[in-house]
DNA sequence: TTGAAAGCGTTACCAT
DNA sequence: ATGGTAACGCTTTCAA
């Protein structure tokens, strides 16, 4: 194992040198710098990730808090996981896994243990017990989502009343007078927070804009695909032919078969407007209005404020909602 | 923060006595590990984590590398790597993930700064570049899967070939002299090793079995239900009513839809047998018979031997393979 | 711009 | 059965 001291031999430095030019915190003249690094790169050294904590006061590492529950729709997890990897390694994280029942546990020992230099969680519930657990612990840490009780918590999300607005505000202004939400699965309208949100946001701009709005979710199963032909023909039946559609690939694949059987023509007979979908809308067999939502943004915004948390002491606790944008390919059609 | 030493002065021991009554390394009076453990609990007390790797050797962490393709199954990935977690969990050690596109770079790090104690890598591909670094790093490493090239690697995986033999014999020795394999998608028949190992166990037996086989791959999407409809209908009409089926739940489901349809009754007139599924097969529509991927088996399996490679200094690589299990609910029907 | 040396909190060896 | 103490490899203060 090539240590530091070999590198400030080989270099003909002392070790504090070659650990400042490492690190940069104290100017290193240029032909030392060059002589370090060479060494570095000859001996393959790598700062020994022990010592470095112990020393430091950092370990470089960031926790990821994910409770998995049965509900979680695992290709959207997935991508949040990834982006939140991601986004940590571009800083010189790396990514720890918390992913006990008792995400409680966990978070208490990587804190209490100081593993981690700030603990990031995912897939937020709104009465989530990791809110009390990130209040006690002072460990910074970053909520990629929202809980109900927000108190003293650092939260990133999109701003899914926003765009509740934005869907509302879109199809209204093309003359729609009746909408349906087509929504996410019955038990994450309990069990998360975001797809309520969207919801009192299409719901409140209905009211204000004075349209109609019939909210469907998607039954037990976001994959239960006759369910959601039922819903949408049954909205057709209705006269509906506007639709906000906030849940899985699959929803909006069957929805689209249904809108094709019945021989409507997206953005000519009806119009449809994925609010807050994670996958890429662009495949659909069908162009679709959307409003993403993209975990990129999400756990990039997250990592930062971590980050900050670490490096800035005036960073303060609050909720750091991400506007929507709205991205218009001609799903909406224009009535008359 | 709570330090050993505070322990020891509040148990009025000596902090070699509390590490040595928490490590159990040395045997200590019962009275005087009470006393320690109380303190302990008492003041919340947890090693630094920084500390403890650099005395000892252990990180009491392990890497694991996933290269998340863009044709992973998403359910089925988070389930392994929730296996991984829970085993490497109960057995102490944390896991660390390693995302990156190139999932190298990330083993070469954790390695040479000795972050992790061992590796252990996921989604194994037939020329997987992991293999190399494998060989190269001094980290103990466990393949959960199986590259082309073994050479010098520990691996654990499903005996795909044994479950392939299982299947046809079950279906030839019910009657069936044709068998239709429905497979995974194409794509994964070269890029991942998995797939060509069952079709490879089922098309040897087939031959010794003088059965005739037809092998149907999913087309580019498991989820493309059209295609798999396209592909069961073709196999009725050719007359074969045995089928084995390697793929989704999206896949076992279409297939049942078209016997359905078809008023083929399953362990009646048809006989389907589900091979290496890592999801629940009794919740399908009706019950079929199951030789099941159980992450969990494959996990525990792979971090017993990263244990035991720490811990024993005799530990040889090798492949590891498990034993495929038949599950039967009555879904082979006996002909004739 | 550079060096020397004092920790950081454990583990594990050497004593007793 | 228990205690004292030397590493472990780095970061950072203090000096020059």
């Amino acid at each position: 194992m090539t240590t530091i001291h070999e590198v400030a031999e080989a270099a003909g430095v002392s070790i504090s040198t070659v650990s400042y030019a490492l690190s940069g915190k104290r100017p290193v003249s240029e032909k030392t710098r060059v002589r370090i690094e060479d060494a570095v790169r000859v001996l393959g050294y790598e700062p020994d990730a022990g010592a470095r904590m112990l020393a430091g006061r950092r370990t470089h590492i960031f926790a990821l808090t994910e409770p998995l529950r049965a509900d979680t729709h695992a290709p959207t997890h997935m991508a949040f996981v990834l982006a939140t990897a991601v986004a940590a390694r571009q800083r010189g994280y790396d990514i720890l896994l918390l992913t006990d029942e008792q995400a409680s546990e966990g978070m208490n020992r990587v804190a209490a243990s100081n593993l981690v230099d700030a603990i990031l969680v995912l897939d937020v519930a709104p009465d989530d017990a990791r809110a009390a657990i990130a209040r006690t612990v002072r460990t910074p840490t970053v909520f990629i989502g929202i809980p109900d009780d927000q108190e003293g918590l650092t939260c990133v999300d999109l701003d899914f009343e926003a765009a509740g607005h934005l869907a509302v505000d879109r199809l209204a202004d093309a003359g729609h007078t009746r909408i349906t939400l087509l929504g996410q699965t019955e038990v994450s309208y309990r069990k998360s927070n975001f797809p309520r949100r969207l919801l009192h946001g299409v719901q409140d701009r209905a009211v204000e804009r004075g349209v109609g709005l019939d909210w469907v979710t998607t039954g037990t199963s976001a994959t239960d695909t006759a369910a959601v032909r039922a819903a949408a023909e049954a909205a057709i039946a209705r006269g509906d032919r506007a639709f906000i559609v906030h849940a899985v690939d699959d929803v909006h694949a069957a929805l689209l078969a249904v809108l094709d059987e019945r021989g409507l023509l997206v953005g000519e007979d009806v119009s449809v407007i994925s609010a807050a979908a994670s996958f890429d809308t662009t495949t659909l067999p069908v162009p679709v209005d959307t409003i993403p939502l993209v975990p990129q943004q999400s756990c990039e915004l997250a990592v930062d404020l971590a980050v900050r948390r670490l490096e800035e002491a005036d960073v303060r606790p609050g909720i750091h909602l991400i506007p929507p944008e709205y991205r218009s390919v001609g799903s909406v059609a224009p009535r008359g």
